[in-house]
DNA sequence: GGCATTCTTGTTACCGGTAACATTCGATGT
DNA sequence: ACATCGAATGTTACCGGTAACAAGAATGCC
């Protein structure tokens, strides 16, 4: 490269970031007083800011949120801690977060943990030394509780989406897992299920355990009992699906149906059993937790419980922000959702579908949300 | 509240966040040994470093990276902006990017335009603003161009991805559109199709423009043309396929097959045939690109032009990240990577499935890489 | 005209780290 | 005994904005 002749302090103006300082010698003004015009120009003679907005034009000068957020102590930051974003659960959730952050005016920080604790550790750690004004997060389980209360103790505002943590105290945005597993249940046993498995993670997920209890609960109503070895315990997603199904394959006698503890395992589920040319739900029936839109216009087939995804993150985001601007002192609050049982063809029962016919990306499904 | 009786500036300790001076004035040091100390403590004594680890412990010390990143001109983040997390496709590409940049030791700033032009101009402005250090955008199209232009007047270091944009040369990761469309509808015509619909976005986008090129040359080997009521201009998601198989349902002859330009508008066009009862393959044949993996699952159904999905990501931030490290003087490079076809059913061909039998989560598929 | 008032603009310091340089102190060499 | 050196630590200034206050100019009022 020629190096040019006259000293430069800046070889490539367009590469470097012009400060106000700049902007204030080109204007022959003040750095104060481009401060001034950048936000709003009050107080600045007419004749003036319009100098100063052709230097700002001149040199594209962009403000440094950053510098700002040191002085105002706000980064505009929220942080998201997510364990699948390719899990449409999870994107939907997100979606939800980004636009309710957005629309206040905040950015969004994502972190996939991939249902790592130390993973999800170590980006708590780096979302506090960033300085997120809040932080969302769908924790891995209850061990995640060690990587929270750096959090906790700090008054830091947080929200949990989707699982609990034993022992911790915070907002929380959740379903009614216990109400919505036992309904779920239900559903199986009045289509004449009797010999159900359970496909569900350890118990130290706070969904499994209160699935676990809802599923208890319909089987107890119903004079049953659920066999420990039809109880599999896995990961939640494909893979331990998959897994859990092909131990239940080995079984003397296969259960009549499956419930899965989410979308996830109920599809590495079907696809165990579709390598043994089973079929849903002739050989066996297959319900589970949250539906996956795009497969229900496929084909209208799996008997679900759905949540309310996206209200899942818009009000986590909605509860972090006004955690952030109403002191941190407040009681913690939970919001419980309630979900809806589609009934279609997986469970073996003849389907009612009643999914929605209009397209509309957000067909809103009606619901209540309960606040205790 | 009762207010304390002692004066002091910091009623809450556990919430406002230490600084190294706090540290320091704790420790009996200066900032500066403090510094030292969280920075590896080379060159300060032992005896010291104790006391100074020991005030970071008792003060839950975090350093503010903000205050770093002001400093060294370093944000340690990278922008993210998509047309919807909530397709499989971009958080398929979202996962690559965080995985990669994360690695690095780089944040993640996510946006999701929805497709929107003014929504992506903020976004871009907000990134500039937030001094990240590079972007990775999949563009809403050819219009995106004045959005970009912002940055590469500035030589900011970004990277399109998936779709290119006429007029602007600059880093770029995408798929092989024109081959793979080519071969996806010579496909079709071999299996016997000879009236066959299009639902594709208008030409402002480049991988429509390139889909079609590539739909024409398998169709003028083939010794046929394309008519022009049977190419339906839509949105690429699944409201746009819906109302795009509607009106080729009001035709006064059904084309014997479609091809959706992506997932989600096949999806559409499928769930408006179910409504009219129909069925494919029987009624008509329906292919398009990207597998949608859960559905595949399900059910091994759509043929497919699949794309290596998190390549895209993970590369584009290989590559950002290239362009950041190595200075913003070398050329633009442009990866583009080929598709692979998955001949299933709704082709109408005899379906000769060779899908992974593995549940594995990112179980690897064997392709090339071109980079010209 | 003299002084209070308002309007416009500039100065200084600071947010929380750290680079660069300065200082202190003990050890070593001759 | 004194210069030299190195290790440990401190001081100052700065990154890019802006709050708080200061200062100068223009206007109003009696």
């Amino acid at each position: 490269m020629q190096p040019s002749l006259v000293p430069s302090t800046n070889p490539d103006p367009a590469n470097i970031n012009a400060t106000v300082r700049d902007v204030a010698r080109k204007a022959g003004v003040s750095a104060m007083t481009v401060s001034r015009v950048i936000n709003g120009g009050n107080g600045v003679r007419p004749e003036t800011r319009l100098r100063v907005q052709q230097a700002v034009a001149e040199l594209d000068f962009v403000p440094n949120s950053v510098a700002r957020g040191l002085i105002s102590r706000k980064s505009g930051t929220l942080g998201l801690i997510v364990t699948d974003i390719v899990n449409p659960f999870f994107a939907t959730v997100v979606r939800g977060c980004e636009t309710v952050a957005r629309r206040a005016g905040y950015r969004l920080l994502l972190c996939n943990s991939e249902g790592d604790l130390a993973l999800e550790r170590q980006y708590v750690e780096d979302m506090i030394s960033h300085r997120v004004e809040g932080l969302l997060i769908a924790p891995v389980g209850d061990q995640s509780k060690v990587n929270l209360m750096a959090l906790a103790r700090r008054n830091f505002p947080f929200v949990l989406i989707d699982r609990s943590i034993s022992g911790l105290e915070c907002d929380l945005v959740q379903g009614d897992s216990v109400a919505a597993a036992q309904q779920l249940m239900s559903h199986l046993i009045s289509v004449g299920h009797r010999r159900i498995a359970v496909i569900i993670e350890p118990d130290n997920v706070s969904t499994a355990r209160e699935r676990l209890q809802g599923i208890k609960n319909a089987l107890r109503t119903a004079g049953l009992k659920l066999s420990p070895s039809l109880i599999i315990r896995t990961t939640a997603d494909r893979a331990g699906g998959y897994g859990a199904m092909q131990q239940l394959l080995g079984l003397d006698a296969l259960p009549t149906a499956i419930f899965a503890v989410n979308n996830m395992t109920a599809l590495g589920a079907m696809q165990a059993l579709r390598e043994r040319a089973l079929t849903v739900p002739n050989d066996v029936a297959l319900v589970c937790f949250d539906d996956v839109e795009h497969l229900a216009v496929h084909s209208p087939f799996l008997t679900v419980m759905d949540q309310p995804t996206e209200m899942f993150g818009t009000l986590a985001a909605q509860m972090v922000l006004d955690r952030i601007s109403g002191g941190g002192a407040r009681p913690p609050r939970s919001v419980i959702l309630p979900a809806q049982l589609l009934v279609r063809e997986s469970c073996g029962a003849k389907a009612r579908d009643r999914h929605s016919s209009t397209p509309a990306k957000t067909a809103p499904k009606r619901r209540g949300v309960s606040s205790p």
